[in-house]
DNA sequence: ACAGTGTAGGCAATCGATTGTTCACCCCTC
DNA sequence: GAGGGGTGAACAATCGATTGCCTACACTGT
C-alpha cells in the first residue's frame, strides 16, 4: 500500500538510486536543484517510508532490540524496560520482548528467535553467575548488556545495582537499630542479586560481631525473589527456637510475604520483627505496614544499560567498566527498635521517610 | 556470522531453491530421499537458521506484532501486555512495543514507526473514543485491534472489560450497604473506559433514586486515572458542605489516591467514608485497607486481544462481535456500611475477599 | 524408434533499498 | 579539435529467502 522508491523513481523520471541519495542527504550525491526539488516534493506528497525491512536486509540493521526479561508483569522489570524503551526510542530504535520466567528452556527459545530476527543487539535481565547461553552470546560476538543480574566474574558490559554495599546497608540500618538475631532471606543463589546480597549479609554480621549464636546458620533462609518464597522461608524462621528480631529480605516481593507470615502468626511488624525489603518497588510506601527497603534506580538502570548497548552497536564503544547504580536505603515502618526483652518500650520511628546513601 | 541458504545449497552441491524447499517440507517438491538427507543433515550440522528479515522482505509478513501502550511501568498494562506476548509467542510471533505516555503525538510517531517496520498487526490500548489515528488504520486496512478502551461506536475488533456493568456492579454494592450520597472519581471521559463508568455510575443512581440531592451534580468530579488524579478530587469532595458516604473512584490507582486524601483529613476508610475502585491491581490486596475493587481479568484480555489479532491476520478471521470481559466484584476492606446518622456503630466486615460476577 | 509422461532439480525473478562504479555530456584548454 | 576534468545521473550488484516456471533425463508403451 505505501509507495516504494521504485515507484516513486518512475514518478519523478529518475533512477531509483538517485531518488535514495536524495532522500538520503547522501554527502556524495551529485543531483540537479531542480530534481532534487521534484523527488523531494513526490516524496513528501506521497508520503514516503522507507520500507525497514528491505533497509536492514541491505543494511544489516534492524534498529531493534532484544529484550530479555523474566517476567513483564512484575513491577520491577516493568520499571526497568520502560527505561530501556525510553532509551531506545530517542534514538529510533525499538524493543522487542520475551518473556522467560526464569525458565532455561524459554530463554534458550527465545534468544534463538531474536537472533533470528537479526537484532541490534540484547539486552537480558535473565543472566544467572554461571549461565551458558551467555557465554555462546559472547562467543558469537553479538552485542549485549547484562540489567539487574551480572555473571561470574562481572564482566564490563553489566549494568546492575550495588547488591553488595546496598546488602551492607540494609543489615546496618538493622544493627544500628539494637538488632542481633538478624536473619536473611536470600534469593536465587544463581543470580548476582541473590548471591551478592546473602554475602553481604554474612560479612556484614561477621564484622559487627553478631554472627555468635548457635544457631546462626539457621538465620540465613533459602527462600527466592517471590511472595511465596518469603511467606514459606519466614514460616521456617518463626519455628526456630529463638526466632530472629529483625529479617532482611532479598526483594520487596519476600518481604511482603515475610511479613504476611508473621502478620498470620499473630505477631507484629515492626514491633516484634523488623523486616527490610529491597528494590522500593512503587507500591512499598502504600503496605501496612509501608516497607522499609534499599531504593534501586529501577528506570535508570533500563535507561543506562539500554544507552550503553546503542553506543556499542551505534557508535562501536565498548564499555570499560561495569556500572553500579547506587541502592539508597529508605527508612520507613516496617523497622524499628529490636524489642527490649525486658521492657516493653516499643518506639516507633515516624512514618517520613528517610534516606541516606548506601554508599 | 550464520550460515546462509546459499552458503548450505553450496556445501549441498544443490541449488538454493532446492535447498528451501527441502527445509520448508515444500509439498509440491520433488526431492529425491538421497539429497533431502543431505541437505537436512548439513543444515542440522551447521545449525541452519533462516533469516527472518530477508523472509520477510519475500513474503511480506514479519511474525511481529506492534503494541501501543499509555505506559508499560503501569502494572494494569504490563499484566495486559504480559498476555499478548504469552498468546503471540505461542504462534511465534514476537511483539514490539512503544509507550505512548497519552500523547497523541507520541502515539502518531510510534504508529508511524511500526508501520515502517511492517508489523503484521498491532494492538492498541490507547483508544480514545474518537480517535483519527485509528480511524486512518482503518481506512488504510491495517490489521489491528483495540485492548481495554475502544472507540465510538464499538467496533467488532475490541477487546474490554465490561466497563458498564462493572460500574453499575460497583455502584449497587455501594448501594446495598446502604449508601446514598455517593460520589463518582471520573477518568478521562475520552476515553471509553472513562465514560462508560461515569455513566453507568449516573444511571444506576438514577435508577435507585439515589441521585435527588441538591448538589448531587457535586458528586462526579473529575479526576484521572492516576493516582494524584484520585487524590484532588478527593480533597474537592471532602470540600462540601455534605461529603459523601462513599466513593466509586474510575480505578485503582485514583482509589489509592482518595485512601489518601481521607487518611490525610482525619477520616478513616470504610468507617466514614467507602471507596471502591476498579481494574484489581495485583497490589489491592496488599494496602491498607485492602481495597474493594473489580477484578478486571487483565491478562486474559490481553491474551484474546492478541489471539483475536492473529486470527485476523494468520487466519484472515475477522471477530464478528466486541470481546466484553465480565468484570467481578471482589469486596474487602475499604467498603463498608453507610455511617448511621444518629448511631456510631460502625460494623465491619470480614476480610476476607467474596466474590461475584457483575454480569 | 518415438511420442508420452513423470520425476528430480535448476533458473531466474522478486521483495525494496543501498551503494560502488560507470557513463554520457558539457565546457575548457592548448 | 583532441584530450582533460567536472557534473549529473544511470547501472547493476548486492542483502537472503521464496516460488512460479522450465528443463533435462529416464522410463513406458507401442
Amino acid at each position: 500500500m505505501p509507495i516504494t522508491l521504485k515507484q516513486l523513481s518512475l514518478l519523478a523520471g529518475a533512477h531509483p538510486s538517485t531518488v535514495a541519495r536524495v532522500l538520503h542527504a547522501d554527502p556524495r550525491q551529485r543531483v540537479s536543484a531542480d530534481l532534487r526539488e521534484r523527488i523531494l516534493t513526490l516524496a513528501r506528497e506521497h508520503d514516503y517510508r522507507p520500507n525497514s525491512v528491505a533497509r536492514s536486509l541491505r543494511t544489516k540493521r534492524t534498529a531493534v532490540l532484544g529484550v530479555l526479561i523474566p517476567d513483564i508483569a512484575n513491577p520491577f522489570f516493568a520499571g526497568a524496560l520502560r527505561g530501556m524503551e525510553d532509551a531506545a526510542a530517542e534514538r529510533e530504535y525499538s524493543v522487542i520482548l520475551a518473556n522467560t520466567d526464569d525458565q532455561p528452556t524459554r530463554e534458550a527459545h527465545s534468544l534463538a528467535l531474536l537472533r533470528d530476527r537479526q537484532v541490534d543487539g540484547l539486552l537480558l535481565a535473565t543472566a544467572r553467575l554461571h549461565d551458558p547461553a551467555i557465554a555462546q552470546l559472547q562467543a558469537d560476538g553479538i552485542p549485549f548488556v547484562l540489567v539487574n543480574r551480572h555473571t561470574d566474574p562481572i564482566t564490563p558490559n553489566s549494568v546492575v545495582p550495588d547488591d553488595y554495599a546496598g546488602g551492607v546497608a540494609a543489615v546496618e540500618h538493622l544493627l544500628s537499630l539494637g538488632h542481633r538475631r538478624i536473619a536473611h532471606i536470600a534469593g536465587a543463589q544463581d543470580a548476582s542479586t541473590g548471591y551478592l546480597r546473602a554475602k553481604a549479609y554474612r560479612d556484614t554480621l561477621k564484622t559487627a560481631g553478631a554472627d555468635q549464636f548457635p544457631d546462626q546458620d539457621a538465620l540465613l533462609v533459602r527462600g527466592s525473589f517471590r511472595e511465596q518464597g518469603g511467606y514459606n522461608a519466614m514460616t521456617e524462621l518463626l519455628a526456630l527456637r529463638e526466632r530472629p528480631t529483625a529479617v532482611f529480605a532479598v526483594n520487596d516481593l519476600a518481604a511482603l510475604g515475610a511479613i504476611h507470615a508473621i502478620t498470620a502468626a499473630g505477631l507484629r511488624v515492626p514491633q516484634d520483627i523488623s523486616v527490610i525489603g529491597f528494590n522500593d518497588l512503587f507500591h512499598a510506601s502504600h503496605m501496612t505496614p509501608s516497607l522499609t527497603t534499599m531504593q534501586v534506580p529501577i528506570h535508570m538502570m533500563g535507561v543506562r544499560a539500554a544507552q550503553r548497548l546503542l553506543d556499542m552497536v551505534v557508535d562501536g564503544v565498548a564499555p570499560e567498566q561495569p556500572l553500579l547504580l547506587p541502592v539508597t536505603l529508605i527508612v520507613r515502618d516496617s523497622t524499628g527498635p529490636a524489642p527490649q526483652t525486658n521492657t516493653s518500650s516499643h518506639a516507633r520511628k515516624p512514618s517520613g521517610a528517610r534516606t541516606r546513601h548506601a554508599d
